[in-house]
DNA sequence: GTCTATAGACCGATAGAC
DNA sequence: GTCTATCGGTCTATAGAC
């Protein structure tokens, strides 16, 4: 068996209190990690700092994580993932498409508000330009291009350039990223999520109440 | 009178061609500031790299400005300054809310494009959250108002939530910031202004065609 | 108004003990 | 699996010459 998270079967034990009890020390620098790269960003927030606040020593990491840039990499591909793969499935499924693209912007919501950390802020880090996040960036493209099928399908037949229209869900979708860090008293998630979904189907001209 | 930008009173004249041919010094540090800030942020760019790009020593940037944070508070304010001036004008001038929302959005689409580097990145930048851009971020949140303010004056009678949709629209304006970083083939400037200022229309559910 | 030189701190990553 | 110790590099900012 897999020694359990909480009884490791080297090393010295840790001092302090851990912040996710239930967790392996990779999950925990994760967490650690992601608190840390979204209120300071990446290249602000030293390898020590991350150490510190799981409280293990810097050195450390690197048993878990080959540099830092791996730890980034990770958060921003298990961020991204799970809505990649729930929009393809609809895209592939549903003959309704502006329920499926009414589905795809609540759940893509309701999973930026619903995370632990306002980690859709990862995607405009700068660092994530660059080489070792060349997967995420392809995965997110690839949900960007989902955005814009299920758009064009759903939109109203005198509206044109439904590339951009896409685009634009797109981005309204994800300016609820923006709303979570700036907004102190920000709406209840299931709020958001009706405001963002009935605006979305505006923004592409399809009634909410779809004609039965 | 005050000297020439290219011939400054005291100094050792600098080698290499300047980016800013007509430009201060000052001017020209902003300038490379601006490029380097937004393509690998403001942490990762050292103020090495920025005396680099203008053609001058590191220090030499320290008789233009305090510090490196200086830098980028001024180049945060001069971005938003010019749209919160045009955006409290509109909002206690027209009689006409919708078209003063199609205006606003308007002229922010077209400053978020037309600048000379994509400096609406900089307003994401982790570290505007700390004290020396209090400043700004104030600016930025009388924008975020004037918005909320448009958005609920032209919204259709069944709208409801009328601050969250102002929030909506702010995002999807500056969501044009995200499409220019990251689409390589992004549409002409007018033709996205168009495209966003009827998107928001629609998303306020007010008619693109004013009745009358 | 730009230069040289440098103080003083912090950084990511590796080696090797236990 | 965590530790100590450390290397080589980079950083911002200051002092003072010209």
């Amino acid at each position: 068996m897999s020694p359990s998270p909480s009884t490791p079967t080297a090393g010295r034990p840790r001092s302090g209190a851990r912040r996710l009890p239930d967790a392996t020390a990779r999950e925990e620098i994760l967490d650690a990690a992601a608190e840390l790269f979204v209120r300071r960003g990446y290249a602000a927030t030293s390898t020590r700092l991350i150490a510190e606040t799981v409280g293990i020593r810097q050195a450390s990491l690197y048993y878990h994580f080959a540099n830092k840039e791996q730890i980034l990499a990770e958060l921003l591909e298990a961020t991204v993932r799970p809505t990649l793969t729930h929009a393809e499935e609809l895209a592939g499924q549903d003959p309704d498409p502006a329920a499926a693209l009414h589905d795809l912007v609540k759940y893509d919501v309701g999973v930026l508000l619903g995370a632990r950390w306002n980690v859709g802020i990862l995607y405009a880090l700068p660092e994530v330009a660059t080489e070792p996040f060349t997967r995420f960036r392809r995965e997110r493209e690839r949900l960007r291009l989902t955005y814009r099928t299920l758009a064009a399908a759903a939109a109203a037949a005198d509206i044109d350039d439904t590339d951009i229209i896409g685009d634009l869900v797109f981005g309204l979708v994800e300016s609820v990223i923006e709303m979570r860090r700036e907004l102190p008293d920000l709406a209840p998630p299931e709020k958001l999520q009706r405001a963002v979904t009935a605006a979305a189907l505006r923004l592409v001209g399809a009634a909410t109440n779809r004609p039965g």
